[in-house]
DNA sequence: AAATATTTTTGAACATGTTCAAAAAAGCTC
DNA sequence: GAGCTTTTTTGAACATGTTCAAAAATATTT
């Protein structure tokens, strides 16, 4: 309808747009690239020009969706410094955008898990991505009050991304109505985390942190598909 | 050719054969219904009879392997008592086990993911195999010689297999030569786990000790499909 | 051994994601 | 605005996993 310079952009967000709204209505699996193609008025093999696959619809999603997330957090980073509320915060956020369009994350984790993908959380392709996200939780670290040890500092921010992967993996899984068990997950696994981290500023733990630092470092997540040469 | 009582039963392992052998010379994707269907001489069709789906078929691969790996350390776990010993053996055969199949063990992790997937490790269809499966680390902890926490003790099983369950994702991703780097993980993490136990022996660390026991028993994993209602 | 019931196999058909050469549309240059 | 180039769209074709009614093979009953 609208007509704008770029046509071509135009047809891209509109099939973009239906089919995230077919996704979350019918469920990924029950949208065919066929029904999306209909209803943007183009053909089948159209979509095939401006998106990959029809995962890298989903990823498309994703994408937006951390521009979502960081937009929600900014303002209650910007004034709340403590460590757990920050946190709690930002994890809990999370799941409540992506609520909406569960079957679309599980979708996109079932291709995410095939290490060959470029749509993999790890590989090479999503990169970018993966280091934005992991530098809202170097912002949550590196900005708040509280203190560190400094050789755990450097490590958790990655790590806090890896936690909420495993949030992210349990809520797919989990069927109680609203994700209720989810977030219940979180309201008690921060505080821990938290707790963990008062703990490896005690001295006496420098037996139990200084392995697990050295694993960490050495199995970088980050490094899992390009690892760095021993040194 | 052989001539048993029950035909069926040899088709079945005749066309299971032929798909295990072709999954991990070709690739699991490079490999059509079509082409397991016509080295084993029937139809295409006839492969559903046997089997409910291309990855069923690897499914079979996984619990079938479930078994050598029984086996493979059955005698070891008779004569070697300590904990570390066990847990290391254990966990590296069944990397040593699975590594000629990676390919078709990526397949598996990929319908995983998907928790609608009966084939996922935590679905109801699979319990009896996860059951078994953690049995055995049952029998690590509980016929060693180690010492325990008591409270520990009755949770640890179930996470010392979703510890395997991490180092196999991690092994799946891994693309060093002959998965060296998973190798080298295993030996670093068994002694970390090893020694934490110690750690949560001495009555001091009951602060951090109670309240990660709460959340592993609340947000058990074996339960994550089916959760039972709050006490 | 014939009749009947059950198990197993066939083979065509279907739905779907994806590809690709050719056509159409849009942009650009003079 | 004609001629040329590039971008975008078409629509048929392909490969593949899967389904299913009908046929064939096998087992069971009488």
């Amino acid at each position: 309808m609208a007509t704008k310079t770029a046509k071509s952009e135009n047809t891209r967000s509109q099939v973009y747009e239906i089919a995230v709204r077919l996704f979350a209505e019918r469920g990924f699996d029950q949208t065919s690239m066929r029904m999306i193609a209909k209803e943007a008025g183009i053909a089948a093999g159209g979509i095939y020009y401006h998106f990959s696959s029809k995962e890298a619809l989903v990823f498309e999603y994703y994408k937006r969706s951390h521009e979502d997330h960081l937009n929600q957090v900014g303002d209650f980073l910007k004034s709340e410094k403590d460590f757990q509320k920050r946190l709690h915060k930002v994890v809990t956020d999370k799941i409540l955008i992506a609520e909406p369009y569960k079957d679309m994350a599980r979708a996109l984790f079932r291709v995410a898990a095939d290490p060959k993908s470029p749509l993999s959380p790890f590989s090479e392709e999503s990169k970018e991505l993966r280091e934005e996200s992991q530098a809202l939780f170097e912002e949550i670290v590196f900005e708040s009050n509280n203190k560190f040890h400094s050789d755990v500092k450097k490590e958790l921010p990655a790590y806090l991304w890896l936690f909420q992967m495993g949030i992210i993996l349990f809520w797919i899984y989990d069927t109680s109505p609203k994700s209720k068990r989810t977030f219940q997950l979180i309201d008690q696994t921060v505080p821990l985390i938290v707790e963990m981290n008062k703990l490896m500023l005690n001295p006496m733990s420098g037996f139990v942190r200084k392995p697990i630092l050295q694993v960490l470092k050495r199995f970088n997540i980050n490094e899992i598909q390009n690892p760095k040469k021993e040194v």
